[in-house]
DNA sequence: TAGTGGTCTAGACCACCCC
DNA sequence: GGGTGGTCTAGACCACTAA
């Protein structure tokens, strides 16, 4: 009976479970689980394949395959649109520009994400609603060098983050979560009190080497962050 | 000349940024591809295939290959042992178990976990440090039915955390992150003023559809978790 | 029910790199 | 040098589901 690669993957996930195969240990060769499992080599290969995408396993040439000794666990979200976010909770979203500005980038920011001195950028600051609450407040910095079309855009309906996905898709990039206290300015637009936790998410992304945006997002501490492990 | 499945899929990949195929569009089928690039429809296959897990691609049998409409990006971080994170930043690590306590599990934690009534847990607070510096206080309840090993494991040098990892490797899970005021017990572990902003992380994880154990773990608002978009 | 993706096979060649 | 994983091929059968 022929053993399909899931199958193949689950066998050996329980072997490793079951410490038959302990950290670090050394696991047979493709050639030798393939006789075992009654199978071609490429369909244990792809069974280990993605055990090492899970980071389960580790392989090497000439060396061989081993569990992976480093207890490291992946945790895996998605982050859709703010406007998804919202609506798909079925409150109503509403997005508001607070102001807008082009300037030459400030030296924190180029520090932060190198960019050479006199760099155009775009600052926006904008509001995002669920319903009437404030959901996230969005501090964005887009260098003009990697995407002038931003210049022309006036962001007043649509909020910088659906527009950077719409015309640069497909980028890379950071994202930074931490607790912070949110500074007097951006509680009043929170509308929490001064002193009150909130949710900060720093994302920097990345075109071919080029860095597109950088944006501090900030939510109240009633926001919480799912992922996947 | 032969492509391999990674040109593919950049080629792919620049189609899709260059609006040849914009969102929702429709992809010829992979023996179309194939031909076109001139190799196995394996090869196309696989090049699809991964585009899908980046979430870029959905695939759906007899309907065909489209680009994702729905801009959501993935992020993955990586969630190493706390001994681990700790030590590679050059800091020592030291651990401290505060209290221990079997009991049955109480209603917040039988709702939030989904476990019979009188269901046995262990009850476990600890402190992680870096150097000197208090870094994560560790509150975590284990289903004994699940993990009955853990009844007699006595924490007091080994955390929760690692030893889990140790006894039940490779469950799944849920990880929550949110910020807030950590409450002035829990303060004090952490060698934060009251009121100050905390990163709060829950984690509930699951084996085989029995849940082993939910922990929440509080962190000072220094605390940064990085991941990859 | 026809066409799409999902998977498997048996074989092949190659890159790498430990011995 | 030789054994490991990494990839590709040409072909096949199957599962699913939209038309």
């Amino acid at each position: 009976m022929p053993s399909s690669y899931r199958q193949i993957k689950a066998e050996l996930l329980d072997r490793i479970r079951r410490n038959i195969w302990p950290p670090g240990a050394l696991l047979p060769g493709e050639i030798h689980l393939a006789e075992e499992f009654d199978c071609a080599r490429a369909t244990v290969s792809r069974a280990m394949r993605e055990l090492v995408e899970e980071g389960i396993l580790e392989r090497k040439r000439r060396s061989g395959t081993r569990v992976t000794s480093s207890q490291v666990r992946k945790a895996q979200f998605s982050i859709p649109l703010t406007r998804e976010e919202i609506t798909s909770t079925g409150a109503s979203y509403r997005y508001a520009l607070v102001d807008r500005a082009a300037r030459t980038a400030p030296g924190w920011l180029r520090a932060q994400i190198a960019l050479p001195q006199d760099t155009p950028v775009l600052h926006l600051r904008c509001m995002h609603f669920a319903g009437n609450r404030p959901y996230q407040f969005e501090d964005r910095w887009i260098n003009l060098t990697a995407v002038p079309e931003a210049k022309a855009a006036p962001f007043n309906t649509i909020s910088p983050n659906e527009w950077l996905i719409r015309e640069v898709p497909l980028s890379k990039g950071e994202l930074v979560c931490s607790a912070t206290i949110a500074p007097p300015e951006i509680a009043d637009f929170l509308g929490i009190s001064q002193g009150e936790a909130a949710f900060s998410m720093e994302r920097t992304t990345w075109l071919d080497d080029v860095c597109v945006t950088y944006a501090r997002l900030t939510h109240p501490s009633s926001y919480k962050m799912i992922s996947q492990i």
